[in-house]
DNA sequence: CGGCGTTTTTAGAATCGTTCTAATTCGCTA
DNA sequence: TAGCGAATTAGAACGATTCTAAAAACGCCG
């Protein structure tokens, strides 16, 4: 576990340590699948990591230890409703990404300034008259790799159906 | 039906035209129901409306419908995973929403000029690697009527557990 | 070390939105 | 009216997530 993910996990386990959560030890691998990885696991991914260690960890674990990180706003739920939900233990703050259509890998989007964070929902509260909290962007589209795996020729025709 | 909504179904009835469609009467009741509301309807209440005047009509129409609008673009889709997806069959084009946390209404937000259509995802494409097609932002609070029923003191307070 | 109340965990059932399937019905055209 | 392809139906299947009741682990005090 090298520093930058043990850093992270300090900040999970503080975090839950202040809401009075006990961290056990499925719960500290928990942390550390989520803050090992930028590949944003879903919960089961989670679940498969966490039983290389607690062979009988039970996914209603990884589920409840999500519900607890997410009361503790340290970790970043993506929804799907055809697809099993992602999260970001790394970036808890919210942050557009970018998902593939073909492979359903998530990157996060190098932030290139147009995202708005600090202030930005203030403002948009104003203006609308929400109370905002939170916020989402996510940009849909076929990865570098899923383009070259496409096969050269007439790949702006494959998509038709 | 006002003109407006007139207008819109009959968009949505030429694009699916187009892709050789046949537009029965449940699936014209669809367009309408889902051009005569600014509510962002889930597939349920959809159903709801197409049955008062086809009242055999099954779910799986409804669905059916929608899976075609999908194919025309003529409908945009937003994915929640722990409710019902909810469609805007009036602005198909990706655009941001306001979304209620406490009763769950979406209203769509006056695009403020940050948002980026016309040629963002081309250049976005150019700077990530990715070949991108969609884009998603939605912004999360409380609804003004919702504050409001909030009962006037303490609403600060009001969401700790 | 032994007992006891609390918290965590487990396995499996339940839920719910969506999709699938096979059978039926509909709308045409001849 | 017969026949054909498309549309529709009811209900089953599916999969992710949540719930439930029981079992296990833990912490603490004597």
């Amino acid at each position: 576990m090298d520093r930058q993910v043990g850093r992270r996990v300090d900040e999970m386990r503080d975090a839950l340590a202040a809401l009075g959560v006990n961290v056990t030890r499925r719960r500290a691998k928990t942390l550390e699948a989520l803050a090992s990885t930028d590949r944003h696991p879903s919960a089961n991914e989670i679940h498969a990591e966490v039983r290389r260690w607690y062979p009988s960890t039970s996914l209603a674990t990884i589920y409840n230890t999500i519900e607890l990180l997410k009361e503790a706003g340290q970790i970043l739920e993506l929804e799907f409703s055809g697809a099993a939900n992602r999260y970001d233990g790394r970036r808890p703050d919210p942050h557009p990404h970018l998902v593939c259509l073909v492979c359903e890998d998530i990157d996060d989007m190098d932030d290139a300034g147009d995202n708005d964070d600090g202030g930005g929902l203030e403002r948009l509260s104003r203006a609308t008259g929400y109370k905002l909290v939170s916020q989402r962007t996510d940009y849909y589209g076929v990865c570098p790799a899923c383009q070259d795996a496409d096969g050269g020729a007439g790949e702006s025709e494959s998509a038709r159906r």
